[in-house]
DNA sequence: GGTAAATTGCACGGTATAGTTTACCTAGAC
DNA sequence: GTCTAGGTAAACTATACCGTGCAATTTACC
């Protein structure tokens, strides 16, 4: 029921539209053309652009936690795992489609609560639980000293995020270099580490 | 020529109206409804829907650099002042507007490249220099070593804003109280002057 | 009071959209 | 050989939207 190549290819197509373009901007036609496919059978498959929207939406959600950061903590030295961490998360949040979901979702997030709150959780959130309980077990080991586990690795996601990310998804300025990925990284890793290090 | 009652009637429609819905959804039969006038009136004020949009989104950044922190950076510790400047701001980025100003300019910015241009530039950029002018000064007399206050002071304003700005722009959760904000601050605000701060 | 600019009211053109319907086709299963 | 599930193709409904034309009317100002 899931599968099928004309469904797949209805999704893809829709997919790409609307990570393109946002939700109002793309008309069912385009879908249509884009997919090589009639109305007819889009209109078999989902019941509407709204569930369409939601289908294609609701798949990218439960991709976004994989792409880069997926074999979650690494062993190391504190400074290397996050470090490390903090790396492939900015690399995945720069893509031109990390991008383009982020602005699709925060858009249609007024009008689809739903929508706003699974992105939140399998995006934002799943990554800020995986370096709590990172940091919590180093503060447990005395290394760290971390009052509230969450908090701060929220504080450590947004060093390694915000910069960067708030200023590509303006679409100012070009697509950064992996030298300024490094650079961010590793200051904010700096600041992190020195504010939390147990003394 | 720029000031005129219906003028800013219109505007102040068209305000209410595209922070509501974004670009898209918003008609100009509804601006006209809302603003009480006539669409002929409309179009002998602007060009076209774009034009009036553009105008709305102009004023509105004009505007953003104002609301809160407007009295820039006051005196007192280091401390207190990265406090009350991190409340303000907080504070300010919380109301609806300014999360519904955030949400269409991130989701127009790709069609429209000026508009995420002058709003990056008259809002998170605008804050980030004024602060980095205080680190930049403090760091002068020895009491923080910061090496590149710009960067310092994005981080900073990271930690401020992230966390809490992030979960309200995906419509979760409820508004924050004076409290969140408060421990949100204060925090940010301690891991970032032990991450800064000469020894 | 008179003049000029601004505003109204409302129909209209042209276009685009979401979604439906009708008629026909294909290919494999029983 | 027929049945069925899913697809093609294109016209069609009904609505919505942007922007215009133009005569009539109000407002502002001198």
């Amino acid at each position: 029921m899931a599968t099928s190549p004309k469904r797949d290819a209805i999704v893809d197509a829709a997919t790409r539209l609307f990570l393109g373009s946002g939700y109002g901007a793309v008309s069912m036609d385009a879908i249509v053309a884009e997919a090589g496919v009639t109305k007819r059978t889009v209109y078999s498959h989902f019941e509407n652009k709204e569930t369409l929207f939601a289908a294609v939406m609701s798949h990218l959600c439960s991709c976004v936690g994989g792409p880069a950061p997926n074999e979650g903590i690494e062993e190391g030295s504190l400074e290397e795992v996050l470090a490390d961490f903090g790396r492939r998360l900015l690399t995945m949040l720069s893509t031109p489609q990390a991008l383009a979901l982020y602005r699709v979702v925060t858009a249609e997030a007024p009008r689809l609560p739903e929508l706003g709150a699974v992105f939140h959780e399998s995006g934002p959130r799943h990554f800020i639980v995986m370096v709590a309980v990172y940091l919590a077990e180093r503060s447990r080991k005395g290394v760290l000293r971390v009052s509230d586990p969450e908090r701060a690795a929220a504080q450590f996601m947004a060093m390694i995020k915000d910069p960067l990310h708030l200023r590509l998804s303006l679409g100012v300025g070009p697509a950064p270099g992996q030298g300024e990925i490094d650079a961010s990284v590793d200051s904010a890793v700096g600041v992190f580490l020195r504010g939390y290090t147990a003394r």
